[in-house]
This record gives C-alpha cells, structure tokens and sequence, in this order.
DNA sequence: GCCAACGTTGGC
DNA sequence: GCCAACGTTGGC
C-alpha cells in the first residue's frame, strides 16, 4: 500500500512538535475555523524555550487535553516566537500556526501510552507540559496511527 | 471531584 | 540557597 499523505508530512528543520490545549479554551476545530492563530499563554519556561526554539514550517501535532486527551490534527509554525501580546512583563512569547490537516482517526492519549515506542515521549513523562518536542519518528507514529 | 506531579513564591 | 506552602495542570 501506497504511503498517504499523512505519513509522509515532513518540515525542513525536522524538528517536530506537541502542543496541547484544552478544547474548551481554544479547540482544533476553531483553528480550521479561522484558519490561523497565535498560540498564547504559555506561562512556563520550559514550554516558551520550546516556542522559542521553532522555526518558520515547523509542523506540531494538535492535541487535546483534560476532556478529549487525543491527538487531533496536524498544524504549522508560520512565525516564529514574538513577545506574547497578553503578557504584561515582556517574558512570555507566542509562535503563529495554520492547521494543516485533520487526523482521520483521533489518536488517544490511552492509545500512545498503549504504544512501546511512544511508551516515553515527553507527553507521557511530562504530562504537565504543554509544548513538547517530537522526534521524527514519533511525529510519524502517531500520525499513522491517525490515518 | 480528587489528587499526583510539578512549578513558583517567599520566609528564613 | 533551602525548603515549606501554595497554586496549577491534567490524568483518572
């Protein structure tokens, strides 16, 4: 069988990514809505040296938290970080992202802790943290999973 | 709704 | 600089 679309999604940098919000605070489905947005709030260091750290056509797996727990579409880094317009002291930034195509399938969070390969990505170590880095292969996996 | 994990704050 | 207290996140 021929590889789809999904699984052959690639960006220059290969660097991939994990960024999660809750559906109810800003859900995948707004996103395609206005097809663009600027991933705010983001009030932890370890997660904005993340923001800071992608560049322009970095793509990043859009996850839903707390209430869904899956993994739902795929996005894209289209500018890279600037200071967060809802921050007052100049410390936090925000990154722009396009979604760039829905999963067919929504990949749970019980199916990737399920995964051996997946058993230790950051997402499962660090539930806290709300953007993460993928390794290629990871990045593959799941969308796979999502085909 | 509960609680574990983790990050932040502030007193010392 | 340590650590207790507290707040937040997010899975269950």
């Amino acid at each position: 069988m021929a590889p789809n679309l999904s699984t052959t999604l690639t960006c220059p940098s290969k660097q991939y990514w994990l960024m999660k919000s809750e559906p109810e605070a800003y859900s995948w489905q707004r996103l395609l809505t206005e097809g663009k947005t600027l991933w705010e709030g983001v009030r932890n260091y370890q997660a904005r040296n993340n923001l800071k750290q992608m560049q322009v056509n970095d793509l990043a797996l859009f996850y839903h938290s707390v209430s869904e727990k899956a993994v739902v579409g795929v996005c894209k880094i289209t500018q890279t970080a600037y200071p967060d317009p809802t921050d007052e002291t100049g410390k936090w930034v925000v990154v722009n992202v396009i979604p760039v195509e829905t999963l067919a399938v929504p990949v749970t969070l019980a199916a990737i802790k399920a995964t051996e390969a997946l058993a230790e990505i950051a997402l499962v170590r660090q539930s806290r943290l709300s953007v993460v880095p993928l390794t290629q292969a990871e990045f593959d996996l799941i969308l796979s999973m999502g085909a």
